[in-house]
DNA sequence: ACAATACCTCGTGT
DNA sequence: AACACGAGGTATT
């Protein structure tokens, strides 16, 4: 099967880092729930906006391959130095390249890019952000095996599904967008969190006539009429939340202070987490485990509360997931796993979802056509 | 401290 | 075709 072109930009080289299959599967990681932001863009190719950038990754041998679009706006400017008019025109379709054959290694990357890199060398940048959102530093199979080895559960289930990882994400986007997944299904915080980003994020580029937007700073969804905007975007009643938590990490917090629960406690980022409205015990936990650091915290839904009972008879009396009950099922799930506890249930949970709970046809069209 | 309810919307399933 | 149900919860009695 042969990879379709992805869309481009601008011409870019596509560079690669080791990365072997058991260490991260892109499919598993990138469409279960932990980010809203990436899309198959083409067969095996994973489109979407990281670090206020837009990138498409793809895996081939054991290497992960990507390519980093350049801003719209660094594009119009050296249009202008061409000669060309930076006004807005209407979009050309961008040319398109191929990613690299499978296991193939490009000719010379970097050779045709001319454009301003930070000191270091080339592609060092962009190689590092993507080693951090990955987390590759942090060996996988070693972690299964231990895993495995504590919990038949665990290996029996782990089996299907390596290379589960947790992302390390922006704190704020992360927050921001957990919030929205209270009572909610997947597809439709996906549609949701987009919406946001077309709404009140800064547009990067556009690839195949799709534009891509960052994902909004807090102050950009504090104002006064934000909820009013997000209510009429369908986010029903967590539009208040959306903007009040925005408000208060613009106003006092900041977005710097919630990246400093990086260095403190689970317990101590996780009681300020829940003091923003909106932020329960489940939406904390999400926060600390994929934002903030705290590779204990487990997420406890209702269907992880369902397998707690189920396979290991934890927590059996009670009747509701009380704060109680949340952190007694965390407690006994980092008894059982350990330190990594929340990366190890997010290989279940990954399984889980892929197993089918969901809706079929989750994500369905992009957007727009109605008729 | 625990249990019960409302909350926005939008797929599905009767 | 109308209607109930619930989806990775949270805040409020």
């Amino acid at each position: 099967m042969e990879l379709r072109a992805a869309p481009r930009a601008r011409p870019a080289p596509w560079r690669s880092l080791p990365c072997p299959r058991a260490e991260l599967r892109l499919e598993l990681v990138l469409a279960s729930g932990q980010s809203f932001r990436w899309r198959e863009s083409s067969p095996g190719c994973w489109t979407g906006v990281l670090a206020g950038r837009v990138w498409t990754l793809t895996q081939a041998g054991e290497r992960l391959w990507y390519t980093v679009y350049g801003d719209e706006e660094e594009e119009e400017e050296e249009e202008a130095e061409d000669g060309h008019p930076a006004a807005p025109a209407p979009k050309r379709r961008r040319r398109q390249r191929s990613p690299p054959a499978s296991g193939r290694s490009p000719e010379h990357p970097g050779a045709e890019d001319g454009a301003a890199e930070p000191p270091g060398p080339p592609g060092a940048e962009t190689d590092g952000i993507l080693r951090d959102y990955f987390q590759l530093d942090v060996g996988l199979p070693a972690l299964y095996r231990a895993w495995g080895a504590a919990d038949p559960h665990f290996q029996r289930v782990a089996a299907d599904f390596p290379g589960v990882r947790v992302l390390r994400q922006d704190p704020v986007e992360c927050l921001l967008s957990f919030i929205c997944t209270s009572n909610n299904h997947i597809s439709r915080i996906t549609a949701m969190i987009e919406r946001l980003c077309r709404a009140f994020g800064r547009r990067l580029c556009c690839l195949d006539s799709q534009p891509f937007h960052a994902f909004p700073a807090p102050e950009a969804l504090a104002g006064p009429e934000a909820e009013a905007r997000l209510r009429a975007l369908g986010f029903g009643y967590r539009a208040k939340f959306v903007s009040q938590s925005a408000r208060a990490i613009a106003e006092e917090l900041g977005a710097e202070g919630l990246r400093r629960l990086r260095a403190v406690p689970y317990a101590e980022a996780r009681k300020v987490l829940r003091s923003l409205p909106g932020v329960g015990a489940k939406v904390a936990d999400c926060v600390c485990l994929m934002a903030l650091d705290k590779a204990e915290a487990v997420p406890v839904d209702t269907h992880v509360w369902q397998i707690a009972r189920q396979r290991y008879g934890a927590a059996l009396r009670a009747r509701s997931l009380t704060a109680r009950v949340h952190d007694e099922i965390g407690n006994f799930f980092r008894g059982l796993w350990g330190p990594y506890a929340g990366w190890a249930q997010a290989v279940l949970f990954c399984a889980d979802l892929r197993r089918g709970r969901e809706p079929a046809s989750g994500g369905g069209r992009p957007e727009g056509g109605p008729s």
